[in-house]
DNA sequence: CGGCTAAATGTTATATAATAACAGTCGGCG
DNA sequence: CGCCGACTGTTATTATATAACATTTAGCCG
């Protein structure tokens, strides 16, 4: 992926997309000897279904109708699973999670949020302005969040 | 305010800061034919007593023992007018709130939040590389979310 | 294999954050 | 004064997230 240019929004064969992500999840776990429990995997292949921002309650629904557990710890402990290992990310704005679209590579990542039909585009970018604010007042910078909301090119042609 | 340099967390005369930022909204207020109500207005006092985003219902106690109302929609609806017209800022990443360092200036704020003393410093920078990324997905940008999150000069010095 | 241990899951309850809906009150203006 | 729109009061509810503890599972080691 090109610096900067963001993931997610533009067409692309999506059901790659899906199978690409999982895959590369897998074989990270795998790696790292992480375990990619059936909960964990079903949650990230829900994420997955779509580039949208889902909220926890949301992907509980979910798992719940399938029988993979009903109560609000089950999918927070399986969304926090994923983003701890760089799976996922929540995008504050919204109380909402999506797949990470480059997993498991280290990146700081900034995200396009359309308000309209709630897609978000995900793309690795430098912070140089934030990074100078915080070197100029000697703070140590732990995580980031970088988000845009708006409205994407295909709402904003089909309205 | 040189651009990209934080504002609140480096030593000041917070007497001043508060004072300062009480009389500029008030003179915007003024200026606008917006009402600076009671509740408002202690509710901007509250947030300029110091630079920690606080909870709505932090702020909200402390307007409840001043008998300006003990119900949560209160201080929604004081907190949604100074984030509206620009006196105060949503900190996402902490659903917290905290006073606008130069209210009234249309700017696209970033934060750096020390999750050890919940300080936040508040800087204008240019977001450049976001503004990049919206560019090339022909996406039209609304709001930006800008937050860092780690540990601030003091907290480093005194653990 | 058998059993120990750490990790993960199941479950109940509760904390925290935010809004909907509607009735009542206040303040400016004709 | 009396109207109207803005603001406030209040009840109830929805949405988001975590604490705490019991139980189960997976992997390891003897």
């Amino acid at each position: 992926m090109a610096e900067g240019v963001p993931t997610g929004l533009s067409p692309h064969d999506h059901a790659a997309c899906r199978a690409d992500g999982l895959s590369r999840v897998e074989a990270i776990c795998e790696d790292r000897g992480l375990r990619l429990t059936k909960a964990r995997r079903r949650t990230l292949e829900i994420l997955l279904e779509s580039h949208v921002a889902l909220g926890a309650y949301e992907v509980l629904e979910r798992l719940a109708a399938e029988g993979l557990g009903a109560q609000p710890p089950v999918v927070y402990r399986a969304l926090n699973f994923l983003v701890d290992n760089g799976f996922a990310h929540k995008i504050e704005g919204r109380n909402g999670f999506v797949a990470c679209v480059s997993p498991g590579a280290e990146h700081d990542p900034a995200f396009l949020i359309c308000r309209a039909c709630g897609r978000v585009g995900e793309a690795t970018i430098a912070t140089r302005e934030l990074d100078r604010s915080a070197d100029l007042s000697d703070f140590a910078v732990e995580r980031t969040v970088v988000e845009a909301e708006g409205v994407c090119a295909r709402c904003r042609k089909e309205p």
